[in-house]
DNA sequence: TCGATTGTATTGGTCTTACATTTAATGTTA
DNA sequence: TAACATTAAATGTAAGACCAATACAATCGA
């Protein structure tokens, strides 16, 4: 017979995580406002500094709070956004469970439907926007990395447009990977990967509001650029360099 | 003139945390495999036994390890999945950035897609599973959460089958999180939200080989299911007993 | 002999104390 | 006034002790 129930089965550090976690959640500390001190947590908690450093770790690894040594130092909530998804997607494909053209499979599902949204919620705000997307791809550049990042400039646009959170989050963290890939991959002709212009007949259709036409741009884009990612990835494949270049950029 | 790079500016918990992880995705540690003790690990490391609890803490919360006490105790490789996933997508809800609405909209794009691929890929092993799968729905059962359970088979099996892991993942994370928010506003007539029978049409034109079908039988059933759940949400919305409920599930 | 109990060693869980490092703010000196 | 030194507040790290859980071996009793 047994009358009594077990008097402690979680971590002390998990109570603590998921308080604090909650509280972020919840907004009771908003973006930018700074979590008490350690050691003002030890004392609220009733534990250790250990015990509330396991949970604080916990938060910054997970991008929740960046963390700042020194007088006005601490944990400071932060504009987390798709970190956790992003990992999650990296995570999948560096252990092997997530291949690129599984990846690119979905991407060619969601992304168009993305663009058909976008068209139909088009505004004038918008609509200078993508027009600058479009000018910023043509500026000279010297730095690769710079150059992916302005060529993105028009996805991440329709993303915010489509006004769906979830598709931003998810497209958003899957293009990400995609990056990160390529960055790997990459060629040093980089052009010849995604050339200047792929985007015009997109931005085109949704600045018309044709929703139907842009998905179809969007795949069509997709179509050409996977495609020729296929053709440079299979000469990379399994290359060690490769997967050490994509781990290091963790 | 800064012609060195800094020497540390990372954490060393952090760099312990990385070469773990790394050494998990890259296989060197394989599911139930044990990692080094916590003492042995602070000795390999030459760091304190904090640094490591704090990494081996990350990798516990994050799904990767599962940790037992005692004699052969020590943290053990987890057969991770989609642990990362889910919870991020769970905290853009609980964080209020995620609405139910766009939850549903993502599901109805994607799911009839997954409907549709696992029609083409249909073998006799997994037309078999989903006759079970059929079956156990109509089991009689006492707990609303075992019986939750039964009625999402046939949609993790279609996942399955579709041959696609990102998808899988992906919306078995929705799936987890519609879950969760059905578990805190179910009404008590648990049938009136998901009542039996309705994925007969489904798996019908699936074991058909039916693709485009499936896809539409599907999109038909989510479009009532989420009609419904929407019914029931607007009764409990802003309820402050919901909120905590689905919070309470962490 | 068998079974229940007890001891024991190992491993994670927590607490404590001390010191190092970083850094904003303040004070001080040339 | 500007450059430099001091201070203090916060995180970062280390080391040691002890608690808690538990698999396994040893012991004891019927």
């Amino acid at each position: 017979m047994n009358k009594f129930k077990p008097i402690k089965q979680t971590r002390a550090s998990e109570e603590v995580l998921v308080q604090l976690k909650e509280a972020i959640l919840r907004g009771h500390y908003k973006f930018g406002d700074k979590l008490p001190s350690e050691r003002e947590l030890t004392e609220q908690f009733q534990v250790s500094r250990g015990v509330v450093r396991e949970a604080i770790r916990v938060l910054q690894i997970n991008g929740f709070v960046v963390i700042r040594q020194g007088p006005t130092g601490g944990a400071y909530v932060a504009e987390w956004a798709f970190d956790q998804l992003s990992s999650g997607f990296m995570d999948l494909y560096l252990s092997g469970r997530l291949t690129i053209p599984e990846l690119n499979q979905v991407r060619l599902h969601i992304e168009p439907e993305v663009a058909r949204l976008a068209a139909l919620n088009v505004t004038d705000a918008f609509r200078q926007r993508l027009k600058e997307d479009l000018a910023a791809e043509r500026e000279p550049t010297t730095f690769r990395a710079d150059y992916r990042q302005r060529l993105t400039r028009v996805h991440f646009t329709l993303l915010e447009m489509c006004g769906n959170y979830l598709f931003e989050a998810i497209v958003n963290s899957m293009i990400s990977l995609t990056h990160r890939i390529v960055a790997a991959i990459e060629p040093e002709d980089h052009n010849s990967l995604h050339p200047v212009g792929e985007h015009d007949l997109i931005v085109e259709a949704v600045l018309a509001g044709e929703a139907d036409r842009a998905a179809r741009e969007m795949r069509s884009h997709l179509e050409t650029f996977f495609h020729r990612m296929h053709d440079i990835d299979e000469a990379f494949r399994l290359s060690p360099a490769m997967v050490s270049t994509v781990f290091q950029q963790g």
